[in-house]
Formats: C-alpha cells, sequence, structure tokens
DNA sequence: ACAAAAGTGTTGCTGTTACACCCATGG
DNA sequence: CCATGGGTGTAACAGCAACACTTTTGT
C-alpha cells in the first residue's frame, strides 16, 4: 500500500457491568474469518463524519438496546501489524451498562458475557486492549473517578455484596467489620431502611451510594 | 466533503523538562495562518506506515535534538471542529526531556520554553490538550508511575530542591523537616556524598534518588 | 555575620489492622 | 438449629502534621 496521510481508525469498546459481585464485560464471537470462532470487542470504522465518543455510544447501543450509563476514552493502540489485512489504529473505550437490564435475548446473537479475569480465544490484540481497560476501571473504582461506584452500583445492595466486589476488585481479602464500620463511617454508603429477603440466613440491609460523595474510596 | 472511513489523524506531543524546579513544556509559534502568531503543541500527521510512538519520538527529535527520556500516550481529542479547515483527530502525547541539555540555539527557531500555568496564547484547542496532559502527569509524579521521578531527575539534587519541586506539583507547602525526613528515611532518596557549592548559605548535600524504587511516593 | 541547609526530637491526631465477643433473624 | 448478617469494642501500630530547638558551613 502506497503511503498516505490518511488513515482507518477503528473504535473498540469494553463494555462492562456488574454481576455476581465482579465486574464482567461483553464479547462477541467472530463469525468469520480471520478469527473465526474467536472472541472480539464490539467496535467499527471510525468515519470522516462522526466523533470517537458517539461511535462509542452508537455501538453500545447497538449491542445492548440500551444507552450507556457512561463512556471514557482509553489507550490508542497504533502498531502496524495489529491487523492481518491493513494497517487499523484502534482507540479503546471503556461503557458501563447495567447487566440485570440487557436481556440476552435482546443481544445480538453470538454475544455473551465474560469474567475478564478469565478470557476465552480472543481476535487480533483484543485481549492487551481488555486488559488495559481492565487495569484503567479497577483504578477508578479504587479513587472513585467520575464517581465511578455510582454508576456501578444505582440501586441497593447489601454491604457483604459490596465487600465481596471490592475484594474481586483489590484481589485480597478484607476485614468484614472494619469494611462496614469504614464504609457507613465515611457515609459512603447510606443505609435505605429496606431488607433484603429470600436467601439463608438473617436478611441484609439494604444500602445506596452517597450521591454526595467524593473523590478516593481506597478501602 | 463527503464520507469517508479514512481520517486525518496529528500527533500533538508536549514536551516535558524540569527547570527551576517546576516542570516547564516547549511550544511552537505559529508562522502562518489560521492562528498566525499563536503558540501550538509540536505535532505532525500521521501516515499509514509508522506508529504514533515513532512519530513521537522523531517529532521531539526534530525539536530538540536529543531523542526524549519517555513517551506516554495521552487523552484523544475528536471533535468534529478542533481544526476549522478539515476534520482532523488529535492525539496527544507526553514526552520528557532534560532542558539542561537542549541548547537553546539547538531548537528551531519560535520555539520557546512554558510555565504550564502561565501560557501563552494558544491555537486551536490546544489549551486544552495541555492542561489534559499537564493533569496526567501531575498524577504520575505523586505516584511514581514508570518511575517517572528517575526520568525528571536522572542526575543530582538537593533536598531543597526537589522538596520545591513537589510544592510545585502538590500545588502546596510542605514542612521541610517532615519532607526530608520522610524522603530520607523511606529511601526515595540516597546521599552521594557530594556537596552543592556556589549559593549563599550553607550547601546541600546532595543526593540522587533510589533506582530500586517502586510506585507510591504520596508526600 | 549572614543565609541557607541540616539534624533531632516531641506531641497529637488519624487511620488501619487484626482481632474478640455477642446478637439477630429468616429458612 | 444454623447459616448469614449485624453491632460494638479495643489494643497495637503506622503515618502524618505541626511544631521547637540546635547546629553546620560557604560566602
Amino acid at each position: 500500500m502506497a503511503k498516505s496521510y490518511y488513515n482507518v481508525i477503528e473504535t473498540l469498546v469494553s463494555i462492562w457491568a456488574v454481576n455476581d459481585n465482579k465486574l464482567k464485560l461483553l464479547l462477541r464471537r467472530k463469525k468469520e474469518d480471520p478469527y473465526k470462532g474467536y472472541w472480539m470487542l464490539p467496535g467499527s470504522i471510525l468515519s470522516n463524519e462522526e466523533t470517537l465518543e458517539e461511535q462509542t455510544k452508537d455501538i453500545v447501543v447497538k449491542m445492548t438496546q440500551l444507552p450507556p450509563i457512561y463512556i471514557k476514552g482509553g489507550a490508542i493502540f497504533s502498531n502496524l501489524d495489529r491487523d492481518p489485512d491493513e494497517r487499523v489504529i484502534g482507540q479503546s473505550f471503556l461503557a458501563l451498562t447495567l447487566k440485570d437490564l440487557v436481556a440476552l435475548d435482546s443481544l445480538e446473537e453470538g454475544m455473551a458475557w465474560f469474567d475478564p479475569n478469565d478470557l476465552p480465544k480472543m481476535a487480533y490484540d483484543h485481549k492487551n486492549i481488555i486488559e488495559s481497560n481492565f487495569k484503567d476501571l479497577k483504578q477508578m473504582v479504587i479513587y472513585n473517578e467520575d464517581n465511578i461506584l455510582l454508576k456501578l452500583f444505582p440501586s441497593d445492595f447489601t454491604i457483604p455484596e459490596f465487600q465481596k466486589f471490592f475484594e474481586f476488585i483489590l484481589e485480597r481479602e478484607v476485614d468484614r467489620r472494619n469494611f462496614s464500620k469504614k464504609v457507613i463511617g465515611d457515609k459512603v454508603v447510606i443505609d435505605t431502611g429496606e431488607k433484603s429477603l429470600g436467601g439463608p440466613g438473617r436478611p441484609g440491609k439494604l444500602y445506596r451510594l452517597n450521591s454526595q460523595l467524593g473523590e478516593r474510596s481506597k478501602l
């Protein structure tokens, strides 16, 4: 291919949601070669008529039938050989959605949720991209950047659920008593007065996040 | 302009160096319209034959006659109207160099160092881009990401100099005694045995950074 | 003599860690 | 009954902020 100052840019979106007190992400199975049967991040080629943010939003809507709760740009990938066919620059984005609201039958065929720590065979350099985005997302949770906790937990939850989510992010266990003292004492969470029934054992009290919260959770 | 899936991407590099215990950045005065006489970030249009990182390196070499000590990708800017002439996507990069080694006469004409808190009239959206990069850089210093302190201070320095630099980054004063106790006690800096002569008053002991240092300075 | 740097010490405050012990309640 | 969640306490410790006081050493 001749030298040119025009480039192909693709937007690659990792769509995240909380499920089972973990972060899961939405991937798509590739139906054609190359990498047929492998999984990939949803994405599309950027035209000269829209911004990266607009396009990211469109991709999320197409994949989940819902607008994203939040989007944020991630790293850019410009290696010449990241696509075997032609030179494509990949701009990654993080998007948040709510898994509960994304009905399975509203997903396009060949899509599924995955644990970022247990990815399937990934096409292209998408494994790298996910790892980069996941790392960024963990940092955002730890420091509650852009009030991201409120976006991940818009509804009620129990303290043990919230704790398990943090243990997933921090990759270590935390003491139950210290955790609840801290999180209630600092007014990170607020008692709703409701209770979570159904399971075995004593019902958990339901809390919601304090929307007036600033940055820095650091548990 | 017709719809197309090819885009023009420009790399915009903010080149930083420590001077006078502050971070300064290198800008270029624009010689032609639009924005004639305004200042801008050095940059160039990406061809389909090189990566963003390679190009960033080339730009730094051209501007300073030296290879960069460090480069890192920053935010991307894709607003449709950020260039009045045509749609250009701007990918920002941070680069570090050493001001001492960049002789003024080796700079291209119309280039100068500026305090990021006191910028001249900036062309396009470059003021936004610099602010974004500056913010990222401050975070990197605070958490010593990628051991960036070692890159900013490759040679000897006195504790008061190092302290002034941190006060610039943190935008507040810190106690002299607590600062030196912390920085020596944590082995962030190591005594070289040398002294800094020349000025008035008692000569300062010269220190260097501990190259074995991990992340997290948080002073 | 002076200015700038250095060294040592103290106190109080805050937050964290690592526990012990006991209670509550729906299934 | 028992699994799960909840509540209170506390002792040791680490880190930080805000100071006082003293000493050192080129110019």
